[in-house]
DNA sequence: GCACAGTTTAAACAAGCGTTTGAAATAACG
DNA sequence: CGTTATTTCAAACGCTTGTTTAAACTGTGC
């Protein structure tokens, strides 16, 4: 396993459970079993070695996003509980990808949007706007009296449940566990959360 | 004024708006225009100087809140749209406490669930259960079919709304500006994510 | 075997942080 | 006025942070 990977690895892994600023160089190379030095090598500085840890999932996860949404998008009768539930494989997928992947990459993008004064936010809406495309595409099929700003502000709630939730997933699941006796995950958690948001975003017009 | 109540103003807004991790003793002496030692000599720590800003708005709103709460529990045919409508006239009454109350003391709520590592989250559930319970109590007469841990996830996910929607609100605003050129405030926002949250939480049941 | 690029290393750097100190200034009170 | 008690102040403390340095090490091609 290279330097580079050891770093991308540790990095991911802590940045998911202290967030960001929350993690120190000092940390994530301790982790990672490498000099302190190696993460201003490989990446240039901290902000970059956060952008790569991001770009990993994100290259692998928009392609299967957007064709998940261009092919639920053809259905007829499209309504938004399916729109929102083509989410869920290609999320899930991720843990193919990597070991925690789906919790590791909902929780980062959680995080990202909170610290760091959302220059992630920047990054990710620049940098894969083909995503929000197709899904701002999908939304307006299954629901098409609703306003452009109507889906502007109801689409970013549905970014802040799922951001807020997934960043606080393993607080939720471990209360989940004590106080209903229910054991839950990360696919648990979407399957909740999908319904949710699905009836926000269909809420009726005033 | 008080060198504590310039503290005290000076940290909320500076908080509000850069979260408490990123927001230095320096930079709330500086803007308070006090020592710096003033912060530890009149509130002890930082941390403590944060429980006593959060203090000041739970204060004077949990009180509003619970009795609007009790009182919409009172009616018949009670839905969840009046429910969360019944958090809207006390969070605006903190403008009348204090300049641009409302917006500081929601995004500082945001804050404080995401910044650090909950410990707020903790003060607020174990300082201010009244609230938490009355609400639970009207989400209960509104929608009867709700499990309580289905009441649990959702709760959970419109907490997620609001304090992601509020701590972000600024941007929100800048943005619904430029691109649908709509003033808006945070009374605006609030009265957005309303029916939102309700139809999110009034979701079938599966 | 030598040279050279790529990589790793320990050490230091400068800056920022929350907190503490002890003396100076101010206020309160008999 | 004089004597406490309270509050302010500049300065420093100890610690952590991201980043840089320059020397040591590693491997590859000639």
């Amino acid at each position: 396993m290279s330097t580079k990977n050891k770093i991308l690895d540790a990095a991911e892994s802590l940045f998911a459970t202290q967030g960001f600023n929350g993690t120190s160089l000092r940390e994530i190379t301790s982790q990672a079993e490498v000099n302190l030095a190696a993460v201003n090598y490989h990446f240039g500085s901290k902000k970059e070695l956060i952008k790569s840890v991001m770009s990993r999932y994100m290259n692998e996860l928009s392609p299967r996003l957007e064709s998940a949404l261009v092919e639920v998008c053809k259905r007829d009768n499209l309504n938004l509980l399916e729109v929102f539930s083509a989410f869920i494989e290609p999320l899930l997928s991720l843990n193919d990808f990597k070991e925690n992947g789906t919790s590791n990459f909902l929780q980062l993008l959680g995080r990202g949007y909170s610290d760091s004064q959302g220059f992630l936010r920047w990054f990710l809406t620049t940098q894969y706007p083909g995503v929000i495309n197709n899904f701002v595409k999908a939304v307006q099929k299954a629901y098409p009296e609703l306003t452009a700003e109507e889906m502007f502000w109801r689409l970013h709630f549905t970014m802040g449940t799922v951001v807020f939730t997934m960043s606080s997933s393993d607080a939720l699941i471990d209360i989940a566990k004590s106080d209903f006796d229910k054991t839950m995950d990360i696919a648990g958690v979407i399957k909740k959360v999908i319904p949710y948001v699905a009836a926000g975003v269909s809420a009726p017009l005033l």
